[in-house]
DNA sequence: CTTGACTCTGACATTGATGTCAGCCTTTAT
DNA sequence: ATAAAGGCTGACATCAATGTCAGAGTCAAG
């Protein structure tokens, strides 16, 4: 199938999908005028990468292991749980960081509101 | 004072202080030579703008503000408080998506993890 | 007078997936 | 045959604060 045919099946730009097949993700083969020939299969292993990215991960983790996923099961590819786990690790700082952002913002919300109250309690 | 000593007195790099010159947050005032002349008070608004900065505001939102900041009590820039509200439901919105993330790592690390034990159970 | 430490401006790089455009070629339908 | 639709490559833009460099001017101390 071609490009377009494949964007529409997926969901996918073909921008984006020509950008995975730059990031060493999909390898479609050609046709003899030079357009992209995608095999049926792709469609499910366009959204295998969309499943991964949507977990945060990049094109670059992806190709380190989509290969072995499309072939097994998660379990079988020992590389993909460490990338697991610093994921998971670094989405929880983040968290963490965010957290420490919001009750700031809380504070200085209650306080502004404080003082308003108070300066009208002085104007009554 | 020069950048340089209002670099080192407010541990902001020489490069930001620029920058933040250009979003329009300081004006310094210019020596015959040419180099940036900072008042003392300088030192007290480039730290007002490290705080906002640390609260995930832009130097644009900051920019809208923080002449009545410096010049009232926060509760008095009737700007703040809408742009705080604004602030804080975006970092929930964030902090939510996050943790559909991590619900989700967790789930596959967990699936991974169970399969795993299957395996190992089947070869014993 | 020279050297080193500062300063100035302007510009490019960073990060990463995606949008968008230009210029050109191919296919399909009229 | 022509025009529209779709494909190709390559390139720049996005977002935002900061790092970094180049080329040039300034100032202070020796």
């Amino acid at each position: 199938m071609k490009i377009g045919q494949l964007a529409q099946e997926t969901g996918v730009s073909v921008r984006s999908l020509r950008y995975y097949e730059q990031q060493g993700l999909i390898s479609p083969l050609r046709q003899a005028n030079g357009y992209r020939d995608y095999s049926p299969l792709t469609v499910h292993t366009v959204d295998t990468i969309k499943l991964y990215l949507n977990l945060g991960l990049s094109t670059e983790q992806i190709a380190g292991f989509l290969t072995c996923v499309l072939r097994n099961k998660e379990a079988f590819c020992t590389e993909i749980l460490p990338i697991y786990e610093r994921k998971l690790t670094e989405i929880e700082a983040q968290i963490q960081q965010l957290n420490q952002i919001r009750g700031n913002l809380l504070d200085r919300i209650a306080a502004v509101q404080s003082e308003r109250a108070e300066e009208d309690t002085n104007k009554e």
